[in-house]
DNA sequence: AGCGACTTTGCAAACCTTTTCAACGACTAT
DNA sequence: ATAGTCGTTGAAAAGGTTTGCAAAGTCGCT
């Protein structure tokens, strides 16, 4: 049915390995020959077929991709940087949704394991006792997770609540709140740490949560962040900060004049919202083209020390943050802040 | 290195063929050897060779989905149920993005054609001159796009058309407008089909477009529908939906006070936006289950004649659509209308 | 006891490609 | 002239699995 390379031998006169040279070590083989058995090929629509490839090289030019949630908007754009990417470089992407469950996605490194070149794990929801088991099954690396001893790619959450901090503060904000994502989220932690910044601003914080990092979460939290006094809150993401901003516009309070809002992951409906949403842009298509290379310099050089990226993340400013209320639109110095702007 | 079928067999004591019976036909293995071989095989954490066997049974149980566009929301829900029901078969998913480019779309298609059982097109966007080079290449599933003597599920977007225009009707409206999607769209001419539907209601249709289906495109859209005298508007996807919504925000026009805005796709944003999008829920999780499910019993049955399954649609009602501004909040048979409620 | 049928197992071929090795001829250098 | 080198090609092995066929063993029946 399908066409061989034996079928492209005969029909060129020569025997399989020429043809096989032909086309993929063109210097091995008398120009003359080359052109005419890649005519042939060419004709006869000749594809090497891959598995078989596979079987010799221990290469099957796979990548495998795993990620929690799909329908969670951050994933598509790491996915379109590392598909980008991955294509560029001539590899396949299979892709699996582990649906939030660590135990899923140890199954789905195991059943791609033997497809692939290696694997990229996305936010892995596996525990360290899960991770040790699959870890020796093939090159991996980890993209916004740190395991030690193995190559990553994590995107500076903590740096971006360092410079919303910051940048709520020269809006002369005293009080914010936080609202903590899933409990055990290695994201949600690094976004907290970067909570320690509102020291050096005399800045007090209040946090709520953990929430599942849903719409409805938002809505429910923005009750509660009015109810603190703070005048200031930044979500875990962006789909919880659309659900607060959901509820405020619902309540008829003014944002940004009565409270701010901030999330993380820069989707694409948060330049969207009403006001469009002030968000820290983790750079999701260019983690997902780093996790890439990283893949592919893991897989050139398998003894190379396990290269451990760090992307710096961006406060993009939109009309969701404004000066704090009691801190009048251009008067200098409120309060204590001693002037950070 | 990996451990293989031979590695077992030495271990068991048997040959080969034993082990891979012992694994794949249990029937065919005396009960007590079956039991040691495979126990042997867990405890050795065999795992056979996909591409090896992929070589021989001619079968891989991958499948291939390419889409156009991951960051246009509608796709990952669809990928969501895709991928499930896959799983739930035993499948692995290989998942391409072809940027909305039907050359590219080609080229994945050539490129799985090997490593997969078959492929799930979703909205493709090759020409009929693309198509014809690769229809025989490997079985496929057109998915939001009919493709004659071939297998597809399609959405009804016509009929959700007709069900939005049925309830803009009820509403009193006389004069809506429609924003056409990309040009040779062919989810756009399904939908625009349903436009007909009007003529029943003696509705007058202004048509704007055709416009790239983006958040911009809506904003641009908003004030040639308001220039036009239009009383509701629909358009090709919540996408642009969501730019007219905001438009009209930034212009204090009320909504649905003055104009009701509707959408296709029903995407997660659409239900959080303010007012909260009226908008045809195409099925996209049931429309990927179907796909794999149509896939599936091609591949069981390459003999049986391309199915075309069209899946229902539902229009979701919600806060942006309202009583036409004329037609007074329960005034009855406002004009010509014939109480169409 | 002998025969046939059936069960259980192993051998070897097959799948398609890459790659090692050897062969062959031509050419160069001694 | 001869040995060595180089360039070009083909034969064959290898990679891990499944499967057709045959062999061996078991059982029941006549």
């Amino acid at each position: 049915m399908a066409v061989t390379i034996q079928d492209v031998a005969r029909a060129a006169g020569v025997s399989a390995s020429t043809v096989s040279r032909a086309l993929s070590s063109p210097e091995m083989v008398r120009p003359e020959t080359r052109m005419r058995v890649r005519a042939v090929a060419e004709s006869l629509g000749y594809r090497p077929n891959p598995a078989a490839r596979g079987l010799i090289t221990g290469r099957t030019t796979n990548l495998g991709v795993i990620v929690p949630d799909l329908t969670n908007p951050f994933f598509p754009s790491m996915l379109r940087g590392l598909q980008a990417r991955a294509r560029e470089a001539g590899h396949a992407v299979f892709l699996a949704d582990c649906e939030e469950d660590g135990a899923a996605e140890a199954a789905l490194v195991h059943a791609m394991a033997k497809q692939v070149d290696g694997v990229i794990l996305c936010s892995s929801r596996m525990t360290p006792a899960m991770l040790e088991k699959v870890l020796g099954l093939v090159p991996m690396v980890f993209l916004n997770r740190v395991v030690p001893g193995h190559p990553s790619v994590i995107m500076d959450g903590a740096g971006g609540m360092r410079q919303t901090i910051d940048h709520l503060a020269a809006l002369g904000h005293r009080h914010i709140a936080y609202l903590n994502g899933p409990r055990d989220s290695w994201s949600n932690r690094e976004r907290a740490k970067g909570l320690r910044r509102a020291e050096r601003h005399r800045i007090k914080v209040s946090r709520f949560g953990p929430f599942a990092p849903r719409f409805e979460s938002g809505l429910q939290a923005a009750d509660l962040v009015l109810a603190s006094g703070a005048t200031a809150v930044i979500a875990y993401n962006d789909v919880m900060a659309l659900g607060v901003l959901a509820r405020l516009a619902e309540r008829g309070v003014p944002v940004p004049g009565r409270i701010s809002v901030a999330g993380f992951d820069n989707i694409t409906f948060a330049a969207m919202a009403t006001p469009a949403l002030t968000t820290v842009d983790l750079g999701g298509e260019r983690a997902g083209r780093a996790a890439v290379d990283t893949l592919l310099a893991v897989l050139a050089d398998r003894d190379a020390d396990a290269p451990r990226q760090v992307l710096d993340s961006a406060l993009i400013v939109r009309a969701s943050t404004g000066p704090a209320p009691d801190a009048g639109p251009d008067r200098p110095n409120p309060g204590g802040t001693q002037g950070e702007a």
